[in-house]
DNA sequence: CATAAATTTATAACGATTCTAAAGTAGAGT
DNA sequence: ACTCTACTTTAGAATCGTTATAAATTTATG
């Protein structure tokens, strides 16, 4: 079984029906090594210059969001103008530099255990996120 | 010395010309007892239920930006499409509620010490924030 | 007052994202 | 294979938050 039927498979396993389009990103997105970071314009760009056939923005925009709603993908918030997505959906958090502006990983092991001593009535925790912002050294 | 002319001196000392303007968006963020969090959309609808003069939102996006280069406020961010401001410029946290979508501070000091155990070449940590997201008890 | 620099303003422009409605496609049943 | 229906893609319009523009106004200074 080929990579392009393994997607399929994965797709029509989540309720999403294999496209084209979605193989296509899907392929771009994880058929990699490491995981990474990208924006949907990064993306845009990639599919761009790897085919004649581009993928409609529209499409595009359709396609994160639904895989994000899978639990392929999570969207990462930064004090920034751009919305980022992360293909590494294990529990981890950021590292943001501010120079380059860009994100790097930083594995949940990374980080010491985080006790938040206070509660809120009614509520449950469903996440914690931590965002290091890290500058130039000099 | 009334809180205009306490707000007008803070301004001038601050290299900011006490308009009647900033002025204005002083006393809403400022003359009161605690810290808040707006968004620019927050603050245009105060002033317009406060006042007949309104301020063009030009003006409410220049003051803000200002105000937070000088410190006086401080800009977070959340996996939401607003941007929001918080007149705690103190160090703190935040948890997000998802179902009120609303932010809430979290002290420093309920949060136990974060050990980072990986550092990046020529860089420094400037800052770390936590997000706890919580979700309703049901 | 006169002047220069800073500020406000309305409006235009912008970029990211979502909406729309029409055309195309995949899967299930025949 | 053929048909039907629901799902998907598409281009372009619309929308939203924000920034840029350029003219009018205001503030600080001499």
């Amino acid at each position: 079984m080929n990579n392009k039927d393994i997607f399929a498979e994965k797709l029509r396993s989540s309720g999403l029906r294999p496209t084209k389009q979605r193989i296509k990103i899907c392929k771009l997105l994880f058929d990699r090594k490491d995981t990474f970071h990208f924006t949907i314009n990064d993306l845009n760009n990639s599919i761009k210059s790897i085919t004649t056939e581009q993928i409609s923005l529209a499409t595009i925009y359709n396609t994160i969001h639904a895989f994000k709603n899978k639990g392929y993908l999570k969207e990462i918030s930064i004090n920034s103008d751009k919305t980022y997505f992360d293909t590494n959906v294990s529990n981890h958090h950021h590292f943001f530099d501010e120079n380059k502006r860009q994100l790097i990983d930083l594995d949940d092991k990374h980080v010491g255990k985080i006790k938040i001593k206070k509660t809120l009535p009614g509520k449950k925790i469903k996440s914690i996120e931590v965002l290091v912002k890290v500058v130039n050294n000099s």
